[in-house]
DNA sequence: GGTTTGACATTAT
DNA sequence: AATAATGCCAAAC
């Protein structure tokens, strides 16, 4: 397989695997990684959204059936990309339910504990600090 | 066409 | 507790 045919079938997986996300929840870039068997690539995860084709593109995936605003750094914290991206990224959350909140610093948050994301995934060795920490996770791989 | 940049996260210092 | 190094690689420059 070519090289960009293999970028072409990770950024439909990655595309996939958002669609995933329920309606009203969010998840993170690197659960997608982890998601995808990845666990090191978090950072194509986002370059795959940049690249997102939009709705009129007739492309299969498409910025009006992926719902990228549903994803999120690992600080619950909306990235900002440009000017005005991060604000639309958190009216888009809002619109369906989502609160976001602004820090000091005016960074845009979901808190988790609050507002639901999808739960972390965590290694075998750590599930069990985590559950008596009360922690939302999954049992990873 | 080589180099830098960046929608990130984890580990090491 | 901060900060740096590392992995990753398509796009932009």
């Amino acid at each position: 397989m070519s090289r960009s045919e293999e970028a072409e079938t990770w950024a439909n997986a990655v595309y996939a695997a958002v669609q995933e996300i329920p309606h009203g929840k969010v998840t993170t870039y690197g659960h997608i990684a982890l998601l995808l068997g990845e666990p090191q690539r978090p950072r194509q995860v986002g370059v795959s959204l940049k690249t997102l084709p939009n709705a009129e593109s007739g492309s299969h995936f498409h910025s009006g059936n992926v719902p990228w605003h549903r994803v999120i750094n690992a600080k619950g914290m909306i990235s900002h990309r440009g000017p005005g991206s991060a604000e639309r990224q958190a009216e888009a959350l809002r619109q369906e339910g989502v609160q976001v909140t602004r820090d000091g610093m005016g960074e845009l948050y979901v808190n988790f504990s609050l507002y639901g994301w999808f739960p972390k995934v965590l290694p075998s060795e750590e599930a069990e600090d985590a559950e008596n920490d009360g922690e939302l996770f999954v049992q990873g791989s």
